[in-house]
RNA sequence: GCCCGGGUGGCGGAAUGGCAGACGCGGAGGUCUCAAAAACCUUUGGGGGAAACCCCGUGUGGGUUCGACUCCCACCCCGGGCACCA
């Protein structure tokens, strides 16, 4: 008899495998390939719940995949740029590299006491020049694509961090991603990546995903915000009233109510505003609302209740449908940055001119009514303008009949309607407008004013302008006697800086910014293919081999972030030539958050849980099977110490049962025939049916409790069976068969149960998923439950093959279904085989 | 406001339209022990009943169905994403 002791076996096999290498894996085509892939963490200190939680799924994944018969890929490394370690040595007083490998070592170190099933030889750390070098060379083929931008325009600067943000990086009510505090708006030069080029085809290709939540893809196609409408173009007047050569484009959704347009309006960023008001008695009014707008947050300007502010330029545009001439305003509610900064305004039929209108006293002539509309009587039939204002408290923006429009007067108009092509295809005729489409999505900022990140390969010249490193001339290595904890960056180093043109020759200084993290993590899951690859970022064979990724687990922290930019990746990578697939990740599988008493933890709050106590008290594949058991993968979790003690007692009870049966002699020369054997065998094929399928549809706690259910039927055989009279054959099989089941879940009790308890050959990891005999779940009688009328009124045993007409005449025999119709009429009867006879009286 | 999730015992959670509450935690009672721990056994949604059984019960109200946690409609509550996006 032995004992459990998971502090004595765990760190002995870990070992044992990696002296065998049991996880490394190479290409081999004559077997199926599957890339399991857990996102990459950050090295932040040691790991916490959330990462068991992530990584342990992944494992189960993978480990249930290779006994499968498959070829897995699951590899692991880090993320490991980033600001935090910036802080971190600022506040120790050392160099973030320091801090960075040190976490590193101390993650690595936890994983490997957590037995997960990496090949370690793949690993990736994205702050090594030989991985980063080939994100300066990635970048620079999105450059020769026309991809990459050096441009100025209003970004999101983080006071905090010292540094811009891209717009994904902007979260809530307006605060950093990584430190919340409240976003400022500037005007800056900074560097693009063209994403927006791809904003189409990321929308689209949403739709091929169909292994990924509803909900990412939802708030994907929600960030991508595309928006069908048109151009239209207004003439704008000169001060004296009078058409000029010039034209300002808006962009509408809703062309068809263009003849309700009664102002037209303005963002206060707008390049226009200074000419247009300069020298005039409305300058002083106008820079006022200018001014104001400057000085709020976003935040501010982007609260929907506050008053909306405006003020009159003094000029007028030209509305192409009807001629008229509609004042020119500047409000604050128009914003800059989408669209094309012009709005043309129509009260009547959008809520925020509406409310502006009112509050200026502007006119709100309608133009699309509801069939039910009490104005709809006066105005049918009203192609001129008769009426100016409404009765109304609100405006009216779903669609309805055109009044008031001209020509297009009594078509259907609203969103996609008859009256909206109409109007546009007018428009077009007279090159006044088009159709398109607008989104949301802007370009993705990719610089950032810090030290501790990718080098950005560019060079400035002042004879040449910006010129590429030369591909030969990478990695820019990333120096690393830069001081942070004086607060310098790369543009503090001369000797880093100061360099030649690589087009003139010419002195010229090199580029001090750094690249976002995310493009880091944008490609890292491709170079995992051929990770040690000195002449390129991966070998497109090896990457075609293992790529997509089949299945991809992950936060749904980052449901936009890095899933977004990973699939613009792609997708600009298969452009190039450098992959033939557009989508990176089949299968997406989001888990839920691990909170402590409904928050999440974290170090500032002082409520973490930490898995290394965790790993002490109860050993890791406890603890694996335990957070899994919890709740299903994709659902918050709230930590609870309560069923960890549980989780302990059925491992000693499974490690119980299997040391037992591997004591008893190998066969007993009983073979069981009755009616426990039947049972155990019933027992097992559920199990390995229930549990690989649970597997599968990654209902892990599920899968766990089948484990659980298959033990107590051993036990329940065991207790049943007199001991001279058990079958020990079918004994020892069926504990092969649960120790085989429980590999995935606890790897390190299931090898020494196998090898050292079993005495079977080779790992058990290497074994082959167990078979089930489907004859053992069919059993010559079942029992049905007998409906009347829809409640269970009692049981029928009967033979699983007797006929209809004998199970109903089992079921009406029933004393309790007699007592419930008796007196009364059978009207139907309904027999579902093998399920349940359903009685009908009245 | 728009778009996604979710609401089931004391708790975590199970249920291809077919016996609601699997599995586990916790609780109660018991066996073993001088005692305790561990282990094992019984029991555990609420109410009624000596029992057989009966009634109620999956956020609320309707509907479809022989039968609804599950499907449909309307609503309430909780969580998340987006949001002066024209």
């Amino acid at each position: 008899m032995t004992k459990y002791d998971p502090h004595a076996i765990e760190p002995k096999w870990q070992a044992a495998w990696e002296s065998e290498g049991l996880y490394h894996v190479s290409e081999d085509p004559s077997r199926p390939k599957k890339y399991v892939l857990e996102m990459f963490p950050y090295p932040s200190g040691d790991i916490h719940m959330g990462h068991v939680r992530n990584y342990t799924i992944g494992d189960v994944v993978a480990r249930h995949s290779t006994m499968n018969g498959m070829n897995v890929l699951h590899p692991i490394g880090w993320d490991a740029f980033g600001l935090p370690a910036e802080n971190a040595a600022i506040k120790s007083d050392s160099h973030p590299a320091t801090w960075t490998y040190a976490n590193i070592e101390t993650q690595a170190a936890s994983f490997r006491r957590m037995g997960f099933s990496y090949d370690w030889d793949r690993t990736v750390r994205t702050c090594d020049p030989e991985f980063y070098r080939w994100g300066q060379w990635i970048f620079l083929k999105f450059w020769e694509r026309g991809l990459v931008e050096r441009k100025s325009s209003p970004v999101n600067w983080c006071p905090s961090c010292k540094t811009v943000l891209a717009n994904e990086q902007v979260i809530g009510e307006g605060v950093c991603w990584r430190c919340k505090s409240v976003v400022q708006k500037r005007e800056l030069e900074q560097w693009f990546l063209k994403i927006t080029e791809y904003a189409q085809e990321l929308l689209d290709d949403l739709d091929t995903l169909t292994g990924w939540p509803e909900r990412v893809k939802a708030m994907q196609a929600n960030w991508i915000g595309r928006s069908e409408g048109a151009e239209v173009e207004f003439t704008l007047c000169d001060t004296a009233g009078d058409p000029t050569e010039q034209r300002i484009t808006v962009f509408t959704t809703r062309p068809d109510t263009l003849f309700g347009c009664s102002f037209f309006l303005l963002a206060p960023e707008h390049p226009l505003i200074g000419e247009l008001v300069a020298g005039t008695e409305y300058e002083a009014n106008v820079r006022g609302i200018v001014d104001m707008a400057a000085k709020e947050t976003s935040v501010e300007r982007s609260s929907s209740d506050r008053t909306k502010r405006g003020a009159f330029t003094g000029r007028y545009v030209i509305n192409p449908v009807n001629g008229e001439k509609v004042p020119v305003w500047v409000a604050d509610y128009v914003l800059m940055e989408y669209g094309t900064g012009a709005v043309m305004a129509v009260p009547s039929g959008d809520q925020r001119d509406f409310d502006f209108a009112r509050f200026y006293g502007l006119p709100i002539p309608p133009v699309v009514l509801a069939e039910d509309d009490p104005l709809l009587p006066e105005l049918a039939g009203a192609h001129e303008r008769v009426r100016a204002d409404v009765p109304w408290d609100n405006a009216y923006d779903a669609g309805g009949i055109l009044v008031q429009s001209g020509e297009f007067t009594g078509m259907r108009g609203g969103k996609k309607s008859e009256a909206m092509h109409a109007v546009t295809a007018w428009l077009a005729e007279r090159g006044l407008g088009r159709e398109t489409v607008n989104f949301r999505l802007r370009d993705w900022l990719i610089s950032r004013q810090r030290y501790w990140g990718n080098p950005i390969p560019a060079v400035h010249c002042p004879t040449c302008g910006l010129v590429p490193v030369p591909e030969d001339e990478l990695p820019v290595v990333l120096p690393m006697n830069v001081d942070i904890t004086k607060g310098e960056t790369l543009a503090d180093h001369p000797e880093f800086y100061e360099t030649t043109c690589p087009k003139c020759g010419g002195a010229a200084r090199r580029e001090t910014d750094t690249m976002d993290t995310f493009t880091c993590s944008s490609w890292y899951y491709l170079r995992y293919c051929d990770a040690r690859n000195d002449d390129a970022p991966f070998d497109p064979a090896a990457v075609g081999y293992w790529m997509p990724v089949d299945q991809y687990i992950g936060g749904i922290e980052h449901a936009i972030l890095h899933l977004l930019y990973s699939r613009f990746y792609t997708k600009v990578l298969r452009d190039v030539g450098l992959c033939d697939f557009g989508e990176p990740f089949t299968n997406l599988l989001t888990q839920g958050m691990v909170k402590l008493d409904g928050a999440t933890m974290s170090k500032s709050k002082g409520n973490v849980v930490a898995p290394e106590d965790m790993i002490a008290r109860y050993g890791a594949d406890a603890l694996r099977a335990y957070i899994l058991f919890m709740a299903p993968p994709d659902k918050d979790l709230d930590w609870s110490y309560d069923g960890l003690e549980g989780m302990r007692r059925f491992l000693n009870r499974a490690w119980k049962l299997v040391d037992e049966v591997a004591a008893m002699p190998a066969s007993s020369g009983v073979s069981g025939h009755g009616a426990a054997a039947k049972a155990l065998r019933r027992a097992a094929a559920a199990a390995i049916a229930k549990c690989g399928g649970d597997i599968e549809r990654f209902q892990l706690n599920t899968a766990i409790s089948a484990l659980m259910e298959y033990v107590n039927a051993v036990y329940d055989y065991r207790r049943d069976v007199p001991a001279g009279s058990q079958d020990n054959a079918l004994l020892r099989a069926a504990a092969r068969d649960l120790v085989m089941l429980m590999a995935p879940f606890t790897p390190h009790m299931a090898e020494e149960l196998w090898r050292t308890v079993l005495c079977e050959d080779g790992s058990v990891h290497r074994q082959s998923w167990p078979r089930f005999d489907p004859s053992a779940l069919v059993s010559n009688e079942i029992e049905l439950p007998v409906q009347v009328n829809g409640k269970v009124r009692g049981r029928v045993v009967v033979a699983a093959d007797a006929s209809e007409e004998t199970v109903v005449a089992a079921a009406l025999a029933l004393p309790n279904v007699v007592a419930h119709t008796t007196g009364k009429t059978v009207k139907k009867v309904v027999v579902v085989p093998g399920r349940l006879v359903s009685i009908v009286v009245g």
